[in-house]
RNA sequence: GCGCCUGUGGCCCAAAGGAUAGGGCGCUAGCCUCCGGAGCUAGAUGUGCAGGUUCGAUUCCCGCCAGGCGCACCA
């Protein structure tokens, strides 16, 4: 794999640093940066504006050192042939610009390899397991799990992308407490079905489903203490059904009910104990999540000798890591906040890097119909299926809406606007582009040619276009940075944009046949940019709308 | 009470601590004898309040105000 221009450029900053001799703690973070506006060139660093103070000299000054020091490199290196110019700008920006030929160079690569041309290898192989969803098998998924589907699956498929060894996980908690419950509400509907007189307590599964199963439990003559597990089963179909239709596919299913039969509580249990994190008070063993920065040590047997939440997941994150993936990822709903200090407590009690376990809360989307908000309740079965939203307003456009904001925002969705401006819906400004491209590239009479003259791609949004399309990996690294793949929907609103404005300004297909094959080009790369983010955001690319 | 998240034009949102705070909707006026008008061009309105850190703050920190969500020997 040939090396990425920013690595190249990163790299030779860091020469000219050391090269100064510069503390190196003082530029261990050294990132490049991406200017708003294309007149401050390609790529920048704000280095010598951050080391002005520690150095007691002005920021123009260290930038002039180190682009002296970057200007020796150039004629070493030869980046002449990639860098057209360096320049210090503002108040001390370092400002890369690229070469027209290396732009011509990139897309050639783009139209011959496809996108693998951008792709870097930032994950390296290491193994990532990424664990989403994770809804109890007791009622439809919710919208807030819709959206960690969404959000979670486009964060696999890009950290793959970036050579990451990614796994999707599911954890299933088929056991306990809630699933008990869940069997008697399905007891007493059967009951009632047979036309028994019930009392139906409040903090049983109140939703219409429950008759459902009820009935087929009654069908199949699904004993009484079976029936716990036959509707989790029956759920459970219900949501893989789901998850299919959203386009999301796990890897693995990981059941409690067989965690706990392997005995890997009680070996962990065993391990904590000879570490000494766990202790008996008041009947109940405690695990001292204390030691590690947590607000109080939590329970992990009640007194009545049965496990609470904590206990199972401490076995289940331990054996993540013997499965041996080096990097955990989880996204939880906003109500598990105040459990991640006690899981990552686990993780340090067993000696582990807690920073190897990243947990992230994907904020509630909250639903209005009529510009009110529904309110939810999964135990009364009120609440937006993720059924719903897919019936309402589509696959596509979903997914896309509930990636278009930072996971850690909320996420307002009234049905009733996003069916009515579907139309206006930023997912089809996008495939619309896409679609444009497509028909183009079948209309036209002049064919893809590879080796199309790209010189004469001289017109500023065609320099534009090119140039965006190489921000992909940029803002491929960027979502794995801030492990949020929103930055990618804003970025295809962009390259979009971009193409949209090309294509009113200049003809594609001309009288110039070598012109046309160069646009044909540039738009073909247009296309496979495009395809690409809409593949990792897991949205479809129709060739006609 | 404690904790987490959020506050950007009439509305929805961008801006990895950077350069003149960008788009969309809506409103107004334009643009296909020509590759898809689901598009493009032009026009008005601005970071909740008050401090601090920084060469530089929409972004980080403290306080306040407003909204959302949590604070179990539930999961």
């Amino acid at each position: 794999m040939k090396e990425n221009i920013q690595e190249e450029i990163i790299k030779l900053i860091k020469l000219s640093l050391a090269d100064l001799k510069i503390d190196p703690v003082l530029w261990d973070d050294l990132r490049l940066d991406s200017p708003q506006d294309i007149k401050f060139g390609d790529f920048s660093t704000n280095i010598a504006m951050r080391l002005s103070k520690a150095l007691k000299m002005p920021a123009g000054r260290i930038a002039l050192n180190i682009l002296e020091s970057i200007n020796t490199y150039f004629k070493k290196f030869s980046l002449g042939d990639h860098i057209k110019e360096v320049k210090i700008e503002g108040a001390g920006f370092i400002n890369f610009y690229l070469s027209e030929s290396y732009l011509h160079e990139e897309l050639k690569d783009i139209l011959s390899r496809d996108v693998k041309a951008l792709s870097i290898n930032a994950g390296k192989g290491k193994p990532v397991l990424i664990e989403f969803v994770s809804a109890n098998p007791t009622g439809s998924l919710s919208v807030a799990h819709a959206r960690q589907a969404a959000v979670g699956d486009a964060l696999a498929k890009i950290l793959g992308f970036l050579g990451f060894e990614v796994k999707k996980e599911y954890y299933l908690n088929d056991e306990g407490n809630q699933i008990d419950i869940l069997g008697k509400s399905v007891s007493l509907r059967m009951k009632e079905l047979s036309n028994e007189r019930i009392e139906f307590p409040e903090n049983y599964y109140q939703g219409e489903y429950i008759y459902d199963i009820a009935r087929e439990a009654i069908a199949k003559r699904i004993g009484d203490s079976n029936l716990g597990d036959f509707a989790a089963e029956y759920i459970l179909g219900l949501i893989k059904k789901e998850l299919v239709d959203f386009g999301v596919d796990f890897d693995h299913w990981y059941s409690q009910k067989e965690l706990t039969k392997s005995g890997k509580i009680e070996k962990v249990f065993a391990i904590l104990k000879k570490k000494g994190f766990l202790y008996d008070k008041e009947g109940a063993l405690w695990f001292k999540s204390t030691s590690f920065g947590d607000d109080k040590d939590r329970v992990v047997i009640k007194s009545d000798g049965s496990y609470t939440y904590l206990a199972p997941d401490i076995a289940y994150h331990d054996d993540k890591y013997k499965r041996g993936f080096k990097w955990l990822i989880n996204l939880w709903g906003p109500d598990h906040h105040g459990y991640i200090s006690r899981l990552k407590a686990s993780v340090e009690a067993f000696g582990r890097d807690k920073d190897s376990l990243s947990i992230l809360i994907v904020q509630l989307a909250t639903i209005f119909r009529g510009g009110k908000p529904v309110q939810m309740s999964t135990r009364k079965g009120e609440y937006i299926t993720l059924r719903e939203v897919l019936n309402e307003v589509g696959r596509d456009a979903s997914r896309f809406f509930f990636m278009s904001r930072r996971i850690s925002s909320h996420l307002d969705f009234d049905l009733d606007i996003a069916k009515k401006e579907t139309v206006e819906n930023p997912v089809y400004y996008v495939q619309y582009a896409y679609a444009r491209i497509c028909s183009i590239l079948r209309n036209g009479a002049i064919r893809l040619d590879k080796n199309a003259n790209l010189a004469l791609l001289k017109e500023a949004e065609e320099v534009f276009l090119i140039k965006k399309l190489l921000k992909f990996t940029y803002i491929l690294n960027v979502c794995l940075n801030t492990q949020d793949p929103y930055m990618l929907t804003v970025y295809l609103q962009e390259v979009a944009e971009a193409f949209h404005k090309f294509y009113d300004l200049h003809r594609v297909l001309t009288d110039d046949e070598a012109l046309s094959k160069a646009r044909i080009a540039l738009i073909e790369g247009v296309r496979i940019v495009i395809a690409a983010g809409l593949d990792l955001l897991g949205i479809s690319k129709p060739d006609k709308m």
